[in-house]
RNA sequence: GGGCGAGUGGCGGAAUGGUAUACGCGGUAGUCUCAAAAACUACUGGUCGCAAGGCCAUGUGGGUUCGACUCCCACCUUGCCCACCA
């Protein structure tokens, strides 16, 4: 066997020893645990806490905690207190599905998933402050989830309602609104039309409708706050779109449309208006519109089959034929029982009944009948509809469908320009459905066939058209959302209990605070029933209680709260689960909040986002805090595919951090995960990225060994020191922007560029340039980094060059106790932010870049005290053999010059 | 139906008015080795050419500009979000 050279003996890189090593000493140091009462720069630096699946973590998790963690650690060398916080969503429907499906008690379960959970994220090497997390299901936490709901009753903006509600029959449980997506039905048969259906979000089972009473969090009081806040915010202008759409305000009018009424009496009259019934406020239809300039094209009006009117009528207080009463008893009870998938399927065909009854058109005082369809919603507006056939597609629809007049009340303006022959389009004046085929017009025009309206255009006059409503005592101004209240209640067992009491005397009461929290109780029985009972509800000893008002026998509410009210206020406890005595620490979340970056996924845009608004803004209302938003920043990052995919259980192509971890350390991982594409675009996982990663940083761990280096200052080239500047700045404003695949090239461009360097002219490398790179890399790559930084950097400054030499690496106990001891001053992660001098950036020479008519030729060098004259400029760029090729003989007819960029000479 | 984005080598992606393809993956050749792996080194958009060098390429078609991946218009493809919302 040879005898190798005897070189600088490099210690291997194992990963796993070194990571291993450091967490211990990270987290017994707590050198991320900020003091909360007396930090100076406080950076709350938020990520969105984990639902803890079962199955564990998942590598998505992982590079969005990565990607805030490596902005913490950078603000952390900026000189900031950053208060890292992590914790888990554990309470709610998803966990409680996973525990029914292994079979075993959610509480039991939770405390699987919780130990597997931390383990992984210690795992990947976070700066997180341990001390600080918490757990949903944690009583200490939702002791003050249940306090919040009752602040929250205290003051209106929690109460009771029976509404239709949407029910999953597997979760078997209502949902939020929110809470129920639309999903493409994938018809086994070749149908042309794609069917859609409404779906819990949890499991995909379609949704059916049922009437129950519920609690609702007044979340519709905020919608314009919650609005016109967005503007303040800095956040993606994506995630601001979605939740203006989501909380979709509308402007229009109110207008009431007069029921004609026939009384039992009345036989003689044979349309029955008569002035008592035209005066009659009791029996009106007011109507939601943003098109009120096509009042006049309102030809009928649809009832939602939940509109009280339709009650009534079913009550027998209007006189119409018994048959058609049965008719209608028919087609009302079974739009009712219809599931919301079944009416959404039938989409495109609608379907309705005359009610026998008519209306007046307020604006020219004509007849029309008075339909009910579940086309229109109750939920929506007024749950009427004034139906424009004539530009509405819907009411269009509907109004071909059953043969009812359609007219015409915008006409296309002529058409801009676009054709010499200005178009104007050519209208029936009124056109009845049976004679021609009218087309529906749904864009803007010009008001026609609408008396005093004639001539005015759309949309620019529809405000003269409520101004006209209004003088005439006929529609007011009215602003309507989309936005709905907010149902809490869910007939589950893991949650939060609603701490409500039900007395017969006192109605409902509101658990005093000493007895809170609610505790969940132990029971055998927690599967959800599905009766609409949460299965607390058969606990005796839960459901009885006294009032605590009158002292007198109660029930307890026995539904448990959505879990996004666990979620929407999270961020306040952190600061404060050291706390027994209340919710958060008024002063401290006056330091740390609102929160200074929040980093999260865009699929929360609408739901998560919203809550925490809402209840922040009520926090503030209440005067517990002085402010009103909560996340001054939010950051949305990309999704994370896997091979062109995305990543799912069906596909079985979810990747799991720990065997990456595992083989090559969380350091690559982190590194490959930042690098494989813009942060907030997502990337492509391939496990030959991962391979590049590990290359990389083993490349820079015998870089870092391999030479020895120099204690002092050597004189380094210049253009070695420029390249040194130029890469402090990119990486520093990169990662500013999160910019972090493109931070991590250049480090990459460095470690390349110094390689060559110190092969190729036999060069040392710096413990300057050693040290800036490692803190570079130190937010993205924080164990290896340490390590080389105490093994190689520290020894260097402790003393000779000969500690340099490496030492062992794998346990604590390499590292002194004196290290260990002081590790929050000398981590390297304690360290400042290496700055970048201007300085040495500056370049003495400017490559320029010679074009003729637009084409490179060539690039010619000059100094920078060149830059103004252009004549000399031109002269030299002109002598140039390749350009001389393009301009000799020809005529110059203009030369742009570019400062210190570009040189253009365009030739005839 | 409405809203928002994206389209660049074999692949992930850089470049936001001035040298397109940084960085990484993959590939090819070489060094080391009995050999392989690893590691290291060089090359690597297409095309014509011995070479020098030329021409062509950022979804398609137009436009603006001395100059366009970048700005404008139309179209095609694709992703995400919302949707009987009156």
């Amino acid at each position: 066997m040879k005898i190798k050279k005897p070189e600088l003996k490099i210690p291997q890189y194992q990963p796993n020893k070194i990571e291993e090593k450091w967490q211990k000493i990270w987290e017994r140091n707590a050198i991320y645990s900020p003091n909360l009462d007396t930090a100076k720069k406080p950076f709350y630096n938020l990520m969105m806490f984990p639902y803890p699946s079962a199955e564990g973590m998942h590598v998505g998790n992982m590079y969005a905690f990565t990607g805030a963690d490596v902005y913490g650690r950078f603000m952390r060398m900026q000189g900031f207190d950053v208060f890292e916080p992590i914790g888990l969503d554990g309470f709610g429907i998803h966990s409680e599905n996973y525990a029914i499906k292994v079979g075993r008690h959610p509480k039991e379960q939770a405390k699987v998933s919780e130990w597997n959970f931390y383990r992984q994220l210690h795992a990947t090497g976070n700066g997180f402050d341990w001390i600080r997390r918490l757990e949903t299901y944690d009583p200490k936490y939702y002791k003050w989830t249940q306090w919040l709901f009752i602040q929250l009753f205290k003051a209106g903006l929690a109460y009771r309602k029976k509404a239709p509600v949407s029910f999953c029959p597997s979760c078997k449980t209502v949902l939020a609104d929110e809470q129920v997506i639309k999903k493409l039905k994938t018809t086994t048969q070749k149908s042309q039309l794609d069917e859609e259906i409404a779906v819990c979000e949890r499991c995909g089972t379609g949704v059916e409708k049922r009437e129950l009473e519920q609690w609702f969090l007044k979340i519709t009081n905020y919608a314009n706050r919650l609005l016109t806040n967005l503007a303040k915010l800095d956040w993606s202008e994506k995630v601001k779109i979605a939740q203006r759409q989501w909380i979709g305000k509308s402007e229009g009018a109110r207008i009431s449309f007069p029921v004609i009424l026939r009384e039992r009496s009345d036989r003689e009259d044979p349309i029955g208006i008569s002035r008592s019934a035209r005066n009659d406020n009791q029996h009106k239809i007011e109507v939601f519109t943003t098109r009120h300039d096509t009042l006049y094209g309102a030809t009928f009006l649809v009832l939602s089959p939940e509109h009280p009117i339709v009650a009534s009528l079913l009550n027998s207080k209007f006189k119409i034929q018994n048959s058609k009463l049965d008719e209608l008893k028919r087609y009302v009870d079974k739009a009712k029982k219809k599931t919301e998938q079944e009416r959404i399927a039938e989409g495109k065909e609608k379907t309705g009944i005359f009610s026998g009854l008519y209306g007046i058109n307020p604006v020219n005082n004509e007849k029309i009948p008075i339909w009910i369809a579940d086309y229109v919603l109750m939920g929506y507006g007024t749950g009427a509809i004034m139906a424009v056939p004539g530009h509405d597609s819907r009411d269009y629809e509907f109004a071909k469908h059953y043969k009812l007049t359609i007219k015409n009340v915008i006409a296309r303006s002529e058409t801009t320009k676009q054709s010499q022959s200005a178009k104007i389009a050519t209208l029936p004046s009124v056109a009845r459905n049976d004679k021609k085929e009218v087309e529906v017009y749904t864009g803007e025009g010009t008001i026609v066939n609408s008396n005093k309206w004639n001539g005015w255009k759309t949309p620019q006059d529809v405000g003269k058209v409520i101004t006209w409503l209004e003088n005439k005592g006929l529609g007011e101004r009215e602003v309507t959302y989309h936005l709905r209240d907010w149902l809490i209640s869910r007939q589950r067992y893991w949650g939060p209990p609603i701490p409500m009491i039900y007395c017969k005397r006192c109605k409902w009461q509101p658990v005093p605070e000493d007895g809170l929290p609610v505790l969940l109780p132990d029971v055998k029985n927690w599967k959800p029933t599905g009766t609409g009972k949460s299965p607390l509800a058969s606990v005796e000893s839960f459901v009885n209680a006294t009032c605590p008002n009158c002292k007198g026998k109660a029930k307890r509410e026995t539904d448990v709260s959505d879990t996004f009210l666990d979620s929407a206020w999270y961020f306040f406890r952190y600061t404060s689960n050291d706390i027994e005595s209340s919710a958060f620490d008024i002063k401290r979340v006056k330091k740390w909040l609102p929160v200074a970056i929040y980093i999260g996924g865009a699929e929360h845009s609408v739901l998560h986002l919203l809550y925490s608004r809402f209840i922040t803004m009520a926090l503030y209302d209440l005067g517990f805090i002085s402010f009103e938003e909560p996340f001054s920043r939010f950051y949305a990052h990309g999704l994370l595919i896997k091979e062109g995919a995305k990543m799912s259980k069906s596909k079985g192509n979810v990747v799991t951090p720990d065997e990456y971890i595992k083989k090559y350390g969380a350091d690559t991982l982190r590194c490959y995960l930042m690098f494989l594409g813009p942060f907030d675009g997502g990337g492509d996982f391939y496990d030959t990225g991962v391979e590049g990663m590990h290359r990389f940083i083993k490349r820079l761990w015998r870089l870092i060994n391999q030479f020895p280096i120099s204690n002092f200052q050597f004189p380094i080239s210049d253009e070695r020191r420029k390249f040194m500047n130029k890469t402090i700045k990119k990486v520093t404003e990169d990662i500013e922007a999160l910019r972090y695949n493109t931070a991590i090239a250049a480090m990459m461009e460095w470690y390349n560029y110094l390689n060559l360097e110190l092969r190729t002219k036999n060069s040392e490398l710096t413990k300057e340039e050693a040290e800036t790179f490692l803190k570079l890399l130190a937010p993205f790559a924080p164990h290896v980094t340490e390590e080389l930084y105490h093994n190689v950097i520290l020894s260097v400054s402790e003393g000779s060059l000969a500690n340099a030499s490496p030492v062992s690496v794998g346990d604590s106990s390499s590292v002194s106790r004196q290290t260990q001891n002081n590790i929050k001053d000398i981590s390297i992660h304690a360290q400042p932010w290496p700055k970048f001098d201007p300085k040495f950036l500056e370049e003495s020479k400017t490559t320029i870049v010679v074009q003729v008519n637009g084409k490179v030729r060539d690039t010619i060098i000059i100094q920078n005290s060149e830059f103004r004259i252009q004549n000399l400029i031109e002269k030299k760029a002109k002598q140039s053999e390749r350009v001389k090729k393009y301009i000799e003989g020809k005529l110059i007819k203009k030369v742009v010059y570019v400062e210190g960029k570009v040189i253009n000479f365009v030739t005839e």
